[in-house]
RNA sequence: GCUCCCUUCGUCUAGUGGUCUAGGACACCACCCUCUCACGGUGGGUACGCGGAUUCGAAUUCCGCAGGGAGCGCCA
């Protein structure tokens, strides 16, 4: 009996801008089938574009990847720190005769790339150097800039079964001699992630589709390596809702953290990205434990999802009527700070989430809706003069009355005496109602009335109400 | 241009040769409920890109076509 291998996954990001939402599900995918597996997600920074990485960058991506709680077991590694490590991989390689240093010149490659595509070929590189591994041939002087090659195999085909696409062919003659370093001793991607993705022992490669022609040379190189090749699953890719390429053109928001600002639920957004490419029968709403015991790479679709926003917005909305309370308790709070708002001086969380969960479509629209719990909100004069008339006021002091006398201050029997009151004064409830709201809380929306009275307090509203009388 | 990938309601998808007059969800429309806003309930319409082939039988298999996407960098 063999003992199954540890499952091994790794998201790889390269830090130049924001966890964009596409990457995060890549990442999502990931993380899941670790998970499933009881195995180990890794984070690691492809970081080697100097020139674009940024820091701010890195800590864009951690902050996106915690705040979704997609937790990796080992990392970040960076790139940047194991350049050594790449260039001696490159020297065995070079030893091996499986690369090649090759001095030609940016300007012969332009050359020979223009004239290719002139001929309507494939531009490729023509292995002009590959001469200079014959010791007959003498290389040029010492001081010659040079990159080093890998010498891809010439003839037969790299195939392989993807996890989504199934078998994959390509055959060698489509492929060239890739760079693996450039002249100026720095490793380039494809080489950087075979190498990394060999020494971390990664077993399954989950990744865009973007990446399913980049493969095959990778493949070649892990065979040159004598490594062993993971399982390969290339992800469709995230099309925006005009089905071209996600962007924040359309008007769709592709930063994860951009989704927290706009009041979703980290849940909401992780159902939502579990199920666009991937689905378990007609489950829509999955549990965060759920989702790691369900997800597989065998029903996710092949073709590319347009992201649609209504239906976050639908899911959204259903995790905050079915969260628990004081889940959610953590993000609104947070909203609520940023409109500036001290948590301390108003009616708990979990309350206002409560009674407010059914009518939100985001927290932030909560928040927004609940500044009344903490300010005292004056309502506009418009709102006065219609619903506070003459002949309401009675009503409305009788109110007064009646709630300072209640010690009970729960929803029956505040509501018994909205009722008796519009009752004794020929109202019906509706009538009496809206003014009430309009006083309470400056506005003509909010939670029913008695749960409004509730959470906001005895004190507070016999306050605003002895204004009215 | 070359190589590779993809194609079911507007959108996300179920579907692995018969149980599909194609199911679910979002969105949309109508009605019900109702103190505002909502929630909820009931009902409704809309899809297998096209053309061949295999088969008693195809959304499901094969081949073309069309359309879309990706890659072809000393970017990742």
């Amino acid at each position: 009996m063999t003992t199954a291998k540890e499952v091994r996954t790794r998201f790889a990001p390269s830090p130049t801008g924001y966890l964009h939402v596409g990457s995060a599900r890549t990442a999502l995918y990931s993380y899941l089938y670790a998970r499933k597996h009881k195995g180990i997600f890794i984070l690691r920074i492809e970081d080697t574009d100097l020139e674009r990485s940024t820091q701010e960058s890195v800590q864009a991506i951690l902050d996106g990847m915690e705040w979704l709680g997609l937790n990796y077991d080992e990392g970040p590694f960076y790139q940047t720190h194991r350049f050594d490590r790449y260039k001696a991989v490159a020297q065995e390689l070079l030893a091996q005769k499986k690369a090649y240093k090759c001095y030609c010149s940016k300007e012969r490659l332009e050359e020979l790339r223009n004239q290719q595509m002139a001929n309507k070929a494939k531009p490729r590189y023509d292995g002009l150097c590959r001469k200079f591994m014959n010791l007959s041939e003498k290389s040029p002087a010492e001081n010659t800039p040079f990159v080093i090659r890998f010498l891809n195999p010439d003839d037969g085909e790299v195939i392989f079964d993807d996890a989504v696409h199934g078998k994959t062919v390509f055959r060698n003659n489509e492929l060239d001699d890739l760079i693996i370093i450039r002249s100026d001793g720095s490793p380039t991607y494809n080489f950087t992630v075979v190498v990394d993705d060999w020494e971390m022992k990664i077993t399954h490669v989950i990744r865009g589709d973007d990446h399913l022609n980049n493969t095959p040379r990778q493949i070649n190189i892990l065979k040159a390596l004598g490594a062993d090749i993971p399982v390969y699953a290339h992800i469709p890719m995230i099309l925006g809702s005009d089905g071209k390429k996600l962007s924040k053109r359309d008007g769709t928001t592709v930063s994860v953290m951009q989704y927290k600002e706009e009041g979703y639920l980290p849940h909401a957004l992780l159902n939502y990205l579990v199920r666009l490419g991937w689905s378990h029968g007609d489950q829509e709403i999955f549990t965060l434990q759920e989702m790691e015991s369900l997800f597989n790479l065998d029903h996710i679709n092949k073709a590319a999802a347009s992201f649609n926003t209504s239906k976050l917005i639908w899911l959204n909305q259903h995790f905050i009527k079915t969260d628990a309370l004081s889940d959610t308790a953590r993000e609104f709070g947070w909203h609520l700070s940023k409109l500036g708002i001290d948590l301390s001086t108003g009616p708990l969380l979990t309350d206002i989430i409560d009674i407010q969960k059914e009518r939100a479509k985001t927290l932030k629209e909560m928040a927004e809706r609940s500044v009344f719990f903490y300010r005292d909100i004056q309502p506009p004069e418009a709102l006065i003069q219609k619903h506070i008339t003459e002949n309401i006021k009675p009503a409305i002091k009788d109110l007064h009355g009646e709630l300072e006398k209640l010690d009970d201050f729960s929803d029956e029997p505040i509501h018994a005496i909205l009722n008796s009151i519009a009752e004794k004064h020929g109202l019906k409830l509706g009538d009496l109602a809206q003014p009430v709201r309009v006083i309470l809380t400056g506005g003509t929306v909010s939670p029913p009335l008695q749960s409004t009275i509730r959470v906001l307090g005895k004190i507070p509203v016999i306050q605003k109400l002895s204004k009215f009388v």
